[in-house]
RNA sequence: CGCGGGGUGGAGCAGCCUGGUAGCUCGUUGGGCUCAUAACCCAAAGGUCGUCGGUUCAAAUCCGGCCCCCGCAACCA
């Protein structure tokens, strides 16, 4: 096999805050791959950094009061830190704030402008004179030109849908202070994406899926957009050389981190960068979320064809994580935390879950902790962990493990295993771990088949030679298996390798024999997920859910808060109403307007409900109260916790607040209708 | 009628391109085993594949309408 030269990346994240569990995603799903390569015995590079510029870091860091190296500075450490933690190192994991970037950026700028591609023009903008800057459309807010609705974001309405320019809203306000905008001009840069129109048409359906080229081709149907690369002064980046004042955009200065990373790191191994971006025989990779697609896709490779440089070989999108229908992503407070799962729980677990919900689709990803309790425990440690287990322990207590020849009558197995690899080789090239994982477990399956039809615990008083070599056969598929999953899960190949006494393997190790080899003492490779983790986890998250806003996303239906004017019965049947007794009432810290109930819900049932009374109740007020309730709400995250319920009650609200009692006689959990 | 992706037993998914008795894992129920981390093995129950209509001898699979969920809509990161 020829040595490849290989650049996999994901996407760079940006430096404003701590990683999530769907930055988490990405990167695992990137290591997987690169860590796939690596062992196939190619020069693979694994590249990222933070990216660090733009307007949004400049405000975190003055909200901070430090300067925004200081800034940058932490929360890349932070997101090293983390990414360690799961078992991710980089060849190199820079920063887009660095010289060696400056300079490729400078170089690229000088690039586009012989291309050609570059042009000037003065536009308008909405300029904050408190702030004393132009504000990016993220921090506009204002009425809709469309239907008029309030308080709309700077490019989309999300009462009609309509989407627009923030110059052409009503009233356009700084979302951050409220205070009004105006109109004033400036001089931008703009790279004239069209030149490259055709040229982007015919590459893209080769080096992307197919569901995302069916997105992104819509672009094509008329003429591609110049897009705006620079931005006005005050801006945390690069300064435009030939335009004082004038910074480039964060997203055009981004992605060519990616090559001034490599670059970083080919100064310290003594390689030559070009090997890997200028060679036409050397290979890109992108991972990177759906929601980040034109950018890769467009604007990425439409760059670096007028710089002269490789296009990414494939960019593979994934879709986003979901936890309880919730999309997890940095604009929602919804992050699982990536600091409590490492302190509760081993990082292969996530690894292999992740990998079993992988595939190149750009799908969307259901993440539940039942579901990720029962694949861990079941495919990983119960099918695959425990075929090591019940081998090698077995294999010390008769054999002194010894591993033997393997049983004859078990070749067909042996042979389906080994046979297996190229298909797993080429799935983990296509990025299909889903299927990966599917065929590790069918094999393991019939493994522990094969060990059970046997019944060597039995055999063994009989045949012991005949139970060694069905041993030494079940630790042989054992070991294949281990190879096949070694991408996903290096730390248990490496363990593995240490109980054979081996090195940590590589791919092509899965056709090697045991025969002859002395097993270490057996320790557990992995442990069962305990479900007290998992609480943990989740009581964790629920105390300390960011600060965020519960942002509450009004439905496409639901386009007004006024009720129908009439509705039928049905409707009305689907709101199980309930009486309840407040057995508990208490101040939640922190929140001004709300106090925790535990409500008796009928036989012995509680729940929990967070109700915005503290205006008009005090705790000792409620205490032992009747209620009436909606049984049947959703419970809904809230920043102290979930709240299951709502209890009725009427008034405008602040000291006139009166909750609806079912009169005396009624008992908790009845259902009123 | 903006665009793309998705809707398959209780849960998570495969199958759809290349129509032909609906498949896998978990969970549930019953049984077995005891080497193994309440792990392993066998068996059963459970779905007419969002919905309506069309093409066909035959549709989860092809075509069209509708409903629901997610994402995108370039000077958001």
């Amino acid at each position: 096999m020829t040595k490849r030269n290989i650049v996999v990346t994901p996407a760079l994240p940006y430096a404003n805050a701590p990683l999530h569990i769907g930055h988490l995603l990405e990167h695992t799903q990137a290591h997987i791959w690169y860590n796939f390569q690596k062992r196939r015995g190619h020069n693979c590079k694994f590249i990222c950094g933070s990216d660090s510029h733009g307007t949004p870091i400049m405000l975190a860091a003055r909200k901070k009061n430090i300067s925004e190296e200081e800034f940058i500075k932490k929360v890349r450490e932070g997101h090293i830190q983390d990414l360690n933690n799961f078992g991710i190192y980089f060849d190199n994991f820079s920063s887009t704030h660095t010289e060696t970037h400056k300079k490729y950026m400078y170089e690229f700028y000088e690039k586009i402008k012989e291309a050609g591609a570059v042009e000037s023009r003065v536009i308008d903008q909405l300029y904050s004179e408190k702030e004393g800057m132009f504000l990016p459309d993220r921090y506009i807010k204002g009425t809709c030109p469309k239907c008029k609705a309030e308080d709309q974001n700077g490019d989309n309405c999300d009462n009609c849908g309509a989407t627009y320019s923030p110059m052409d809203m009503i009233n356009p306000r700084s979302a951050e202070s409220g205070e009004t905008l105006v109109v004033r001009q400036s001089e931008h840069i703009f790279f004239k994406l069209n030149q490259y129109k055709d040229f982007l048409s015919e590459w893209l359906p080769h080096h992307v899926g197919k569901e995302t080229y069916n997105k992104v081709k819509e672009w094509f149907s008329e003429d591609l957009r110049d897009w705006d690369i620079s931005r006005d002064n005050p801006y945390f980046g690069f300064e435009v050389p030939d335009k004082p004042g004038k910074y480039f955009y964060v997203w055009a200065d981004a992605p060519i981190g990616y090559i001034s990373a490599t670059a970083e790191h080919c100064q310290s191994s003594g390689e030559d960068v070009n090997d890997f971006w200028r060679n036409p025989k050397a290979e890109i990779y992108h991972f990177i979320g759906k929601d980040i697609v034109n950018f890769h896709t467009l604007f990425w490779p439409a760059f670096l064809k007028s710089a002269g440089y490789n296009l990414p070989n494939r960019v593979f999108v994934h879709g986003f994580l979901n936890t309880n229908n919730a999309k997890m992503s940095k604009s929602k407070g919804t992050s699982l935390n990536v600091k409590s799962y490492i302190k509760h729980l081993d990082p292969s677990y996530i690894r292999y879950y992740f990998a079993t919900k992988l595939s190149s689709k750009p799908n969307d990803i259901e993440f539940n902790f039942d579901d990720f309790t029962q694949r861990v425990n079941s495919d990983l440690v119960g099918k695959l962990i425990n075929l090591g287990s019940r081998g090698a322990q077995m294999l010390h207590k008769n054999f002194a493990g010894q591993c033997s020849q393997v049983d004859s009558e078990a070749a067909p197995l042996i042979k389906e295993a080994i046979a297996a690899s190229e298909k797993v080789a080429e799935l983990y090239e296509a990025c299909e771990y889903s299927k990966v994982t599917t065929i590790v477990r069918e094999l393991t399956d019939k493994a522990n088949q094969y060990f059970d039809s046997l019944e060597p615990w039995k055999l063994v008083k009989t045949e012991p030679k005949r139970v060694q070599e069905v041993l030494t056969t079940i630790l042989t598929l054992f070991r294949i298996y281990v190879i096949y999953l070694s991408p996903i899960l290096p730390k248990l190949s490496q363990d593995t390798a240490e109980l054979f006494q081996e090195d940590d393997y590589q791919w092509s190790d899965f056709d090697k024999t045991l025969s002859g080899k002395t097993l270490k003492p057996y320790k557990h490779l992995m442990k069962r997920i305990d479900k007290k983790q998992v609480e943990a986890i989740q009581q964790e998250n629920q105390t300390q859910t960011s600060h965020k806003k519960n942002e509450t996303k009004k439905s496409k239906n639901s386009k007004s808060s006024e009720p129908p004017s009439e509705i039928t019965i049905d409707d009305f049947l689907k709101i199980d109403l309930r009486v309840a007794e407040i057995i508990e009432a208490k101040e939640v810290e922190g929140a001004d307007k709300l106090l925790q109930l535990t409500l008796n819900v009928g036989e012995e049932n509680t729940k929990n409900v967070f109700a915005g009374i503290k205006s008009a109740f005090s705790p000792e007020d409620l205490q032992g109260k009747l209620v009436a309730m909606v049984y049947n709400l959703k419970p809904r995250k809230m920043k102290f916790g979930w709240s299951e319920g709502m209890v009725l009650a009427a008034g405008p609200g602040g000291k006139d607040l009166f909750i609806l009692s079912p009169s005396e006689g009624a008992k908790p959990g009845q259902k009123i209708k």
